[in-house]
DNA sequence: GTCTATATGCAGATAGAC
DNA sequence: GTCTATCTGCATATAGAC
């Protein structure tokens, strides 16, 4: 792998664990092994690296997931795909991570890709309602923006509970909840 | 108010916009108006001060939580209040935000009232969600446990899709969803 | 392209005067 | 209790040699 790819990969992996404030030059180097000079040489500061990192982090996020909605499946199996994929959910999410870090937030650049990569998701899951409903799959009045608002905030929060208890468990509980109240045609006790 | 609440305080503010890692002693001592040698005179230093300031939040939202829970109506209706009460959702969760910052998780200290808190809010919403099903309000077959873990995840996943577009509309659209689909007795199309 | 040298300022304290 | 001085090292680069 090319240096610059190299500086780049190491980024992404300490934005993801660290957050933009939390990571230094200093320590992208080292898990690139590149130098001091050479960063500075294909990069203009860490700004203009975490840009790159970030846009390819949610370029890559939107690949995987695009994948998974354009999969075959009735509109519940689908979101239950999604729901249940394999994640490294201790680590949370690379993106929504994001958001909580205070530089990421106050830099419309750095913040654009985030929003971007996670208006695109409820957009995606919007339709995959829209298409359960169409279908006559869903039988309550549901509003798809809404519920697709739902679907992904459970998963963004799914990795704070995970986290908060060292324990994947929780992401799992709220899933299955989620997935229970969305579940068509058991309304019987 | 005296020096050390007013480095509690500094410390709770600086926490919650930026974190563990994002904040300096520097930085809180200017916030509280008070001296480097006030500060460690009172605190044996930051992860001492954070980690009173952390128990302190802790503390403040279990109350905040308490009284809404505690309170009037159905189940369905305490659990919408506490969804829909007023929030500075811009500003996340002064909790929840902890549990992305790395030092904190590499804290068990640090990491404990954070995970006591997120435990006891699913408790109480597990609770009430149980009573709901006692008192025949919520017809289908829902387990509790999983069902407080999405109210909860939903709500900490709405400050990521707000903080994400800037906006606070996501958050409430994402309220919005979680009570339709929690909605007893809307089965018709 | 990569390396080393150099620079300013902040992080996170400790020590001792007042 | 609070203040100022002092310290080591990292953050975030820039400059110029190779």
């Amino acid at each position: 792998m090319s240096t610059p790819d190299r500086l780049i990969e190491a980024t992404q992996e300490l934005l993801w664990e660290r957050g933009y404030v939390g990571t230094s030059p200093k320590a992208i180097q080292q898990q690139a092994g590149a130098g001091q000079g050479s960063m500075y040489h294909h990069f203009a500061g860490k700004p203009d690296l975490a840009l790159t990192a970030i846009r390819r982090t949610a370029s890559q996020m939107r690949e995987t997931a695009g994948q998974l909605f354009d999969g075959p499946g009735t509109a519940y199996e689908r979101i239950s795909t999604y729901l249940l994929r394999e994640r490294d959910v201790l680590r949370g999410c690379p993106v929504g991570r994001l958001t909580m870090d205070p530089e990421v937030i106050a830099s419309d650049e750095l913040r654009a890709p985030v929003d971007e990569t996670i208006g695109w998701l409820r957009g995606r899951l919007a339709e995959i309602v829209q298409e359960g409903l169409d279908q006559g799959e869903f039988t309550r009045l549901l509003a798809p923006e809404d519920v697709a608002a739902t679907i992904v905030a459970t998963v963004q929060g799914g990795y704070v509970l995970a986290r908060a208890s060292g324990s994947t468990d929780a992401f799992d509980a709220g899933a299955r909840g989620l997935l229970a109240l969305l579940a068509p045609g058991d309304t019987a006790a």
